[in-house]
DNA sequence: CCCGTGACTACAGACAATATCCCTAATTACCTG
DNA sequence: TAGGTAATTAGGGATATAAGTACTAGTCAAGAA
């Protein structure tokens, strides 16, 4: 088995530049501490050898889906990647890997997933919800804006349990920029919670694996993340020195949580929008903040949950959200629908246009 | 600080040159037109016989005339404009002054003196001098109110101006205030002491009381003798109305000071007077009376009709009386014919009795009109009120109309605004106690809140949120920031309104009237006599109130808003999901909520659903916001850029983007007399009597009220949307999304169609309100000079259905060939509108049993009208021709039906013309022909034809499209064209044209409408050649403009310094191009913050939007050019004219006088080569501006320039501005130009980069050679197409070798489902096919692009005008089709 | 200083992102001689 | 009572927000390395 340690300055030029162009994905390059990082994931326990899937999505470098796949050795690993200088690279870099497969399609289409499933590319086991699935590990490099976006879907359907994660809670280890993952991450104390971290913390438990701890000309330590310290795991340090672009990243182990109860009792529909509203304003008591909730909320959620008005919506506990989610969800005057409609077409309302020739 | 002296030194605009005085006659001209069509001669011969424009000297003589804002910072000549819009008190500056007037109106002197001393320091003189003597005015008529004197006045005009204003003296004006006032002392002996005394003053300052006497409406001929026998003026001092020979006769009236009254005098005059009116009415015979002076309707939205009848019972009682409301006011009943057939009836009267009858129709109008303005909206709030207490009465407590809610609502809003009002004055009192967040907010707003009475408030934030929610775009909701700033805005007009009122006669208080005199009129004349004399004495002053800053209005707004939103409640009832019981529950009627919008939040009010279904059904009556009103006498004539339209609201002459620069030079152009012709072209329009064609009303009428769908009418929605079940929890997320999509869809729809039905219902209330009423549009302009009627939802600029409302008051014989135009004119609404005038008139012909069975049995007949592309108006002309042609003697009908004239694509209209192109003028019918030219056909079948020989080609998209390119699709594109559309703007057009066309499959759309719009772009290329090299110019001279930098640009100013694209229409209008990028803040409201520009800050120039936006601004501004001429000449023709823009419009009997009158319109215009003077006035205007020119780097030049800019900047010890180069620049043209030597010797030794270049090379040969430009191909469209053309699935299968199963297919389909792949739809084949349009399209432009260069700022000049062809304009003469 | 990236896409009638954090300037409060 | 300092607050600028990027390509301008 080849070991490449693989340096930024070890990437072929001609990807370098394609990389930059657009792609604007970022991807850790070390191969030593990758290797480090999986064996402290100890995944084995779970995912046993040859019995389980990868599917990776914007391998980008591919350095960590190397280490990965090379440690865990699972049965399959389907890469997604569109790049067409990525495929040139990877049969030089991973020819040593004969289970792995790299699929030139679109990893932020949803139908891509449809037809994985369908020609048997993958094949997680359907299981209940009530512990990690053992078939299938989701990894990949959200490390850009279109990233987040699908981590937040990827997020949205722990709640659903829909999706991927119809096959039962599937464990996803994605590499964020530091930004994005310290906003998913927050905790209940933390100000700045917001929509995406409540959503998270409702519906799985979220671990930093591996996280930059750079330090600038002086020495000193560059304050990123602050709170990985205080978690139970001690993320493992990278430095963004040996990111593809030089930037902050950190690996986050999203494991969704068994199905509770209360999860029957409301609707997901509903408690996105409760989430999303809610936060509008979010350092506003809730007496206050849940008036955008519709016309009358304030007098009915007043009259059932007494207890939570003083309370600020960024300091509510799950439990506290999950009252407010039932309750909703009884509402006798709750909003007709949900959605929230743009007003951006405005288009061609045939009579109302004023006719100039 | 300023001085006084520098302060008068100062001003706004200089005057370049004045070398011309336009003079004008307005002498009608009463040429006979002949009229007949086989003659086809043109009415007029071209020569001899032009319709008499009365020596119009449009424009182009005027050269020199300009309003050029004169910024030369070497002369120390600051104008007013660019102090204030650069001054660092700018963003006060408009606070204060608004402050300041609050405050004063307010009654809050103290403080107000407080804000005005500091208000000196930031405001331009001629703003301050307003103020003060404002201040003044309102501070004498207090004092002499409490105390009967005005000696602290006078004190305070003696000792202030040394004091707080570093010596700036009173005007005149200020004295004339304090002598007027001084009048009105009771005591007469102490008031001649008085007069005495502040005469005594004025002489110290000036020596001739002349000036004393000009200012008009402020002195009464008898105030003026009284001060000139105290003062012993000498007679010559004054101007002829004061002088003794012009004595008015002894009033009616006595004037008595009544303090104890706060009543609009206009009000209490007109309540005094309306026994005489009863006397006049009772009068007028019975059959004419029937008419409706005295009949009730059962709907009275507005108050009209209430007007009619309170007339009659204000006497007795002193408060309106309320009309009796019958049964539900459904039905055909409804459309009472008011005072349709006044005119009809009147004629059956002797002649001296019929203009007596007229008289009083107009005075009554006017009485009404006052009323109408000064208490509409109590007049509404009555009407809330009389509902709320027939509910009462009736004993039942269920809401049936939304009036008893808005009662309701009303009374609980006044509370609690009174309570608001008592804690800004505890806050105002509060001297010592720190005010804290919210107390500090209530001190901003306070002063502006407490102008109006709390129960006027709350009647105008009602009303607006209602107005806002029918037609503010949003069904359920309106944007919070839009709702604000409207309340506040509106609540800004209600004040500036009453304080016209109050201002009203001589701005001194209110009046009792005699009303003995009124009572008991000797006879009928003398009691018109009285009416009319009380008429006159309405004078509203030329007052214009400052604007109140967008943050004030969203505080002001936002505090009305909050309260109502806390205080409107709706009972709703719902189904509890867990117990399945029906609840009942009192919820707030309007939410405050937010949405998201790609991630950006957004503040939005809604109102509940159940109330919102209530107002889109119920009949609009009494939400109707009376603000601006069709006007029931002629609008006030323009007078100034503040003055004309209404006679108690604000209207401006321009409606201004919040541009400062639009509204200094229009104030100039005003101030110089320059828009005479503007003034008279609207005074036209506003002339033009309307009345509502209440036949097409009732049918209408009837359709609404079945709540069907009906032509563009949705049928009114259930008030729940049933949406599709949602999917269940753990479907496909694909699924999840196509049924989120699904549902946005029916919402939008259901949005859709709701403000539709609101905006109708609204439309309709109007109407009903105005039947059989004489009804005026007063209008105004765009910054372009395009005009528009005031009056928003119902005006003949509306869509068809307000057209098809809408007929003219006045009726006139149409004659033979005013029958064939109406004839025409049905033809063209039918949309046989390209056939010459004969056979449009056959079509016509042929088809008069349909158009009989319209007008016969408009909604059970053969419904022919619903098939034209225009309805309503159709609907319109069949009930006329059906009734012209059934009377005894056609010719003889009396029609009041407008027949519209419409240019045939006016905008190349007036290309072709600029060009002089011969050929562009004889496709848009500036040259005579046979038969109407039509480009758009032309441009469609051309696109025809190409897609039929790709599709010949075997082209997939042309096939599918085959057949299908009819005009419209290519209209909007062929037009937009010549005004710089670009490839993805006609794109969008197209593909919303396709939409509409059935058969066209919907994956096809876009690909199509992007090969169709290649497909357009092609042909117009070499279609349009002349107007392209005019629009080439128009952007290149706009780029230049919009990257200029004036002379004293400095690097402070640099960034606003850069210049606006301005020009003068023809008719000495200035257009100031508005584009600039507004710096905006967020503004804390009560309700959240609102993120508004601030408009008083001068933000620097959008150059791209400047260069795009001026060759479509300039064409238009030349076709509202052509409007306002030929509407002033139809004026001066006697004739009544209306107009949309390009499409004219008058009484069939005199659309050849029109048509003549528009031609010869169109020739004075073009006459001159209105191209090259505006050339000449660019030059002119923009003389010693300097713009970058971005010369070859690689030249010698180019090195010494590099190097002077080293030294340069070594001498500066910073980097080189460009600002800096044109500052030394401009200083070495300066000392070139001067007439002393020494100084020119100086200037020749200066070395910049100009100097450098040579000041008469020619710059076309610096600049840099054409580069080659690599094609990049960008990499994200790389990645985004899928492999060879393959869909995901695909390569997903081919991938993991998976070969193709018999179920394939079908999966594959149905996955696919949903995502639109185009590229599958084509075959590899079809796909070259489109790239081949694309090849042979010049591909040297594409690929050459002009090198980038070193900029040097050099002098701006213009390119050299296109070459003008020979098409003489004088042709069109004869063109029948030119407008048609 | 050059180059890649981002916004905009004919004009007009008819304009609109907002909550919160964090830092600085400014004002007030308080203390002392 | 004056003045100096501490403490508080107002206000401005920066940043995050949501979540299927609607479609797409040429042009121009602010911005960053």
């Amino acid at each position: 088995m080849s070991k490449i340690a693989l340096g930024a300055g070890a990437i072929p030029s001609s990807f370098k530049s394609a990389l930059k162009r657009g792609y604007e994905r970022s991807s850790y390059t070390n191969y030593d501490r990758c290797v480090e990082i999986v064996k402290k994931l100890d995944l084995g326990t779970t995912f046993k050898k040859n019995e389980f899937e990868i599917l990776e999505i914007y391998p980008c470098t591919g350095v960590w889906g190397r280490a990965l796949s090379q440690y865990t050795n699972p049965s399959r690993h389907i890469v997604l990647e569109r790049l067409d200088n990525y495929f040139a690279w990877n049969e030089q870099y991973n020819a040593d890997i004969p289970w792995m497969l790299p699929i030139k399609v679109d990893a932020y289409k949803w139908k891509v997933y449809t037809s994985l499933l369908k020609y048997g590319a993958i094949s997680p086991k359907k299981l209940p919800h009530d512990g990690i699935n053992p078939s299938l590990l989701v990894t990949g490099n959200l490390t850009n804006k279109q990233g987040l976006q699908l981590l937040g879907q990827f997020l949205s359907c722990t709640a659903y349990r829909n999706w991927l994660q119809a096959y039962g809670c599937v464990r996803m280890l994605f590499w964020l920029r530091a930004v994005d993952a310290q906003r998913v991450m927050l905790s209940l104390h933390d100000k700045k919670m917001n929509r995406l971290s409540t959503l998270a913390r409702l519906f799985s438990e979220i671990k930093p694996i591996a996280c930059v701890h750079n330090t600038d000309s002086k020495g000193d330590v560059v304050p990123v993340p602050d709170l990985w310290s205080t978690r139970s795991s001690q993320p493992i340090d990278i430095s963004s020195e040996d990111t593809y672009l030089k930037s902050d990243l950190v690996l986050l182990d999203i494991q969704p949580r068994a199905k509770e109860s209360w999860e029957d009792e409301v609707n997901i529909l509903e408690l996105e929008y409760v989430i999303r509203n809610l936060f509008i304003l979010p350092t506003a008591p809730l007496s206050t903040s849940i008036t955008t909730l519709g016309s009358g909320a304030e007098y009915y959620f007043a009259e059932k949950l007494p207890q939570l008005m003083d309370k600020i919506t960024a300091k509510l506990t799950n439990e506290e959200f999950v009252l407010v989610f039932k309750t909703f969800n009884k509402w006798p005057f709750k909003p007709d629908h949900l959605f929230d409609v743009g007003n951006d077409v405005d288009a061609n309302t045939p009579s109302m246009i004023t006719e100039f020739s | 600080m300023l001085s006084a002296a520098s302060r008068g030194s100062r001003r706004c605009v200089a005057v370049v040159a004045s070398t011309s005085r336009r003079t004008f006659i307005s002498k009608p001209s009463n040429r006979s037109i002949v009229s007949s069509f086989s003659d086809i001669t043109p009415p007029f011969d071209p020569v001899s016989d032009a319709p008499n424009f009365g020596k119009v000297n449009i424009g182009l003589q005027r050269a020199g005339k300009l309003v050029i804002m004169n910024e030369l910072l070497d002369d120390g000549e600051h104008p007013d404009m660019t102090l204030t819009m650069r001054n660092q008190f700018a963003r006060n500056r408009v606070h204060l002054i608004s402050l300041v007037d609050a405050l004063i109106s307010g009654g809050n002197f103290t403080r107000a003196r407080k804000v005005l001393v500091e208000a000196y320091e930031v405001t331009t003189q001629e703003e301050f001098t307003r103020l003060r003597n404002d201040y003044l005015q309102e501070y004498a008529l207090k004092e002499l109110k409490d105390t009967g004197t005005i000696s602290q006045a006078l004190s305070w005009l003696v000792t202030s101006s040394l004091e707080d204003f570093k010596g700036l003296p009173f005007d005149p004006r200020a004295f004339v205030i304090l002598l007027a006032t001084a009048c009105r002392m009771q005591d007469r002996l102490r008031g001649d002491n008085v007069i005495h005394e502040i005469y005594a003053e004025y002489t110290k300052q000036r020596t001739s009381a002349t000036e004393l006497f000009g200012y008009e409406g402020l002195l009464s001929y008898h105030d003026a003798r009284r001060i000139v026998s105290v003062c012993m003026i000498p007679e010559a001092q004054l101007p002829r109305s004061f002088q003794l020979s012009s004595a008015p006769p002894a009033p009616d009236i006595t004037r008595e000071l009544d303090p104890s009254s706060d009543e609009p005098l206009s009000v209490a005059l007109v309540k005094a007077q309306s026994e005489a009116v009863k006397n006049i009415l009772s009068q007028i015979p019975a059959s004419v009376q029937k008419t409706g002076f005295e009949e009730l309707n059962p709907v009275d939205s507005i108050g009209i009709k209430l007007l009619r009848s309170s007339l009659k019972g204000i006497a007795e009682s002193e408060k309106p009386v309320l009309p009796v409301y019958g049964k539900a006011d459904k039905g055909e009943s409804e459309a009472d014919d008011g005072f349709l057939n006044f005119e009809a009836q009147l004629s059956l009267l002797p002649e001296d009795q019929q203009a007596q009858y007229r008289e009083a129709f107009e005075i009554y109008n006017q009485q009404r009109q006052r009323l109408l303005e000064a208490l509409a909206l109590e007049s509404a709030r009555e009407r809330w009120k009389y509902d709320y207490e027939q509910m009462l009465a009736r004993g039942d407590m269920s809401v049936t109309n939304v009036n008893e809610y808005l009662w309701e609502w009303q009374q609980a809003m006044t509370q609690q605004v009174e309570q608001e009002f008592a804690e800004i004055d505890r806050l105002l009192d509060a001297k010592n106690e720190k005010p804290s967040g919210s107390a500090r907010r209530r001190l901003r707003y306070g002063p502006y809140l407490k102008l109006l009475k709390p129960d006027k408030l709350c009647t105008i934030t009602i009303l607006e949120l209602l107005r806002l929610h029918a037609t503010g775009g949003l069904a359920d909701g309106m944007r919070t920031a839009r709702a604000v700033l409207t309340v506040g805005r509106s609540i800004q007009m209600e004040y500036n309104s009453e304080q016209l009122l109050r201002r009203e006669v001589s701005g001194l208080g209110a009046y009792k009237p005699n009303k003995a005199a009124l009572q008991n009129p000797q006879d009928f004349s003398r009691a018109l006599a009285n009416a009319k004399r009380l008429n006159e004495e309405f004078k509203v002053l030329d007052s214009w109130k400052p604007e109140w800053p967008d943050d004030i209005k969203a505080e002001v707004g936002s505090t009305m808003v909050s309260i109502f939103m806390h205080v409107a409640k709706v009972a709703v009832t719902a189904t509890d999901p867990v117990t399945s019981k029906e609840v009942t529950s009192l919820v707030p009627a309007m939410t405050h909520s937010y949405q998201y919008s790609n991630g950006m939040k957004l503040g939005i009010l809604k109102f509940h659903r159940d109330f919102a279904d209530r107002i889109s059904k119920d009949p609009a009556n009494s939400i109707i916001n009376p603000q601006f009103l069709p006007m029931l006498v002629q609008p006030k004539s323009w007078t100034s850029w503040a003055s004309g339209g209404y006679h108690f609201s604000n209207a401006p002459l321009m409606r201004t983007k919040h541009s400062i620069e639009q509204q200094e030079y229009l104030k100039e152009a005003c101030r110089r007399n320059d828009l005479q012709h503007v003034y008279e072209g609207l005074d036209v329009l506003g002339k033009a009597s309307w009345v509502i064609n209440s036949r097409v009303f009732r049918v209408l009428s009837k359709v609404w009220n079945s709540e069907k769908e009906f032509l563009e009418i949705p049928a009114k929605a259930p008030a729940k949307i049933e949406f599709p079940p949602e999917p269940p929890k753990d479907a496909d997320p694909v699924a999840r999304r196509d049924w989120a999509r699904a549902c946005k869809l029916l919402i939008m729809d259901a949005r859709t169609s709701h403000s539709q039905r609101c905006d109708i219902n609204y439309k309709l209330e109007i109407g009903r309100a105005f039947i059989g009423e004489r009804m005026y549009f007063p209008h105004n302009i765009d910054f372009r000079g395009r005009a528009y009627a005031i009056p928003p939802h119902l005006n003949h600029l509306g869509n068809d259905m307000c057209r098809g409302l809408l007929m003219f008051w006045e009726a006139k014989s149409i004659g033979q060939r005013g029958l064939q135009w109406m004839k025409i004119h049905l033809a063209n609404l039918c949309g046989f509108d390209k056939a010459d005038f004969q056979s449009r008139v056959q079509f016509v012909d042929d088809r008069l049993d349909d158009i009989f069975d319209s007008a016969d049995h408009p909604l059970d007949g053969r419904r022919f009208w619903m098939e034209a592309p225009d309805p309503w108006q159709a609907l319109a002309v069949c009930f006329e021709l059906a009734d012209a042609l059934r009377s005894p003697e056609p010719t003889e009908f009396k029609s009041r039906l407008p027949v519209h004239q419409d240019g045939t694509c006016n905008g190349l209209q007036h290309y072709a013309a600029l060009g002089g192109d011969a050929e562009g003028a004889a496709q848009v019918n500036l040259e005579p022909g046979e038969r109407p030219a039509d480009i758009y056909t032309y441009v469609s079948d051309r696109v025809s034809e190409l897609v039929a020989q790709d599709a010949a080609n075997g082209n997939a998209i042309a096939k599918i499209f085959e057949g299908k390119v009819k005009r419209k699709v290519v209209k909007q594109s062929v037009m937009t064209n010549v005004y710089g559309v670009t490839y993805v703007g006609a794109r969008a057009q197209i593909l919303s044209q396709l939409k509409d066309i059935d058969g066209i499959p919907e994956e096809a759309l876009w690909s199509g409408a992007a090969y169709l719009a290649k497909l357009v772009f092609k042909v117009v290329r070499n279609l349009f050649s002349g107007a392209h090299l005019i629009q080439d110019w128009f952007g290149e001279c706009a780029k230049r403009i919009s990257k200029s930098f004036p002379p004293n640009t400095t690097a402070e100013n640099v960034k606003e310094g850069m210049t606006a694209v301005v020009w003068t229409t023809p008719l000495g209008l200035p257009v100031v191009q508005p584009y600039r990028n507004p710096t905006r803040k967020q503004v804390t409201t009560n309700l959240q913050t609102v993120y508004i520009s601030e408009p008083s800050e001068m933000h620097p120039v959008n150059p791209r939007k400047q260069q795009a936006g001026f060759p479509p601004n300039y064409i238009h501004s030349l076709d509202a050019t052509h409007m306002l001429l030929s509407a002033l000449a139809c004026g001066r023709n006697g004739l009544t004219f209306a107009a949309v823009h390009d499409s004219y419009w008058t009484h069939a009997a005199d659309v050849d006088r029109m048509n003549a009158i528009l031609r010869d319109a169109f020739i004075k215009l073009h006459e001159g080569d209105l191209v090259t003077k505006l050339k000449e006035e660019f030059e002119q205007r923009y003389k010693g501006y300097m713009y970058p020119f971005e010369i070859n780097r690689t030249s010698a030049v180019a090195k010494k320039v590099m190097e002077w800019r080293r030294q340069f900047r070594k001498k500066l010890g910073r980097a080189v501005q460009l600002c800096d180069e044109v500052r030394i620049e401009t200083k070495r043209r300066r000392l070139l130009d001067s007439s002393d030597p020494l100084k020119r010797a100086e200037g020749e030794k200066m070395i910049t980069p100009m100097s450098i270049i040579g000041d008469d090379t020619d710059l076309e040969s610096l600049r840099p050679p054409p580069m080659k430009v690599k094609l990049t191909p960008r990499q994200l469209s790389s990645e985004n197409e899928e492999l060879g053309g393959l869909t995901s699935d695909e390569v997903i299968r081919k991938t993991l070798g998976i070969e193709k199963t018999t179920d394939e297919l079908s999966v594959s389909e149905s996955a696919d489902d949903g995502e639109m792949e185009f590229d599958e739809s084509l075959s590899g084949e079809d796909a070259d096919e489109v790239e081949s349009v694309i090849e042979e399209m010049p591909v040297q432009e594409a690929i050459l692009k002009q090198g980038r260069g070193l900029p040097v700022m050099v002098p701006l000049t213009f390119p050299e005008v296109p070459p003008k062809g020979d098409f003489d304009v004088k042709k069109l003469k004869n063109s029948l089709y030119f407008f048609s």
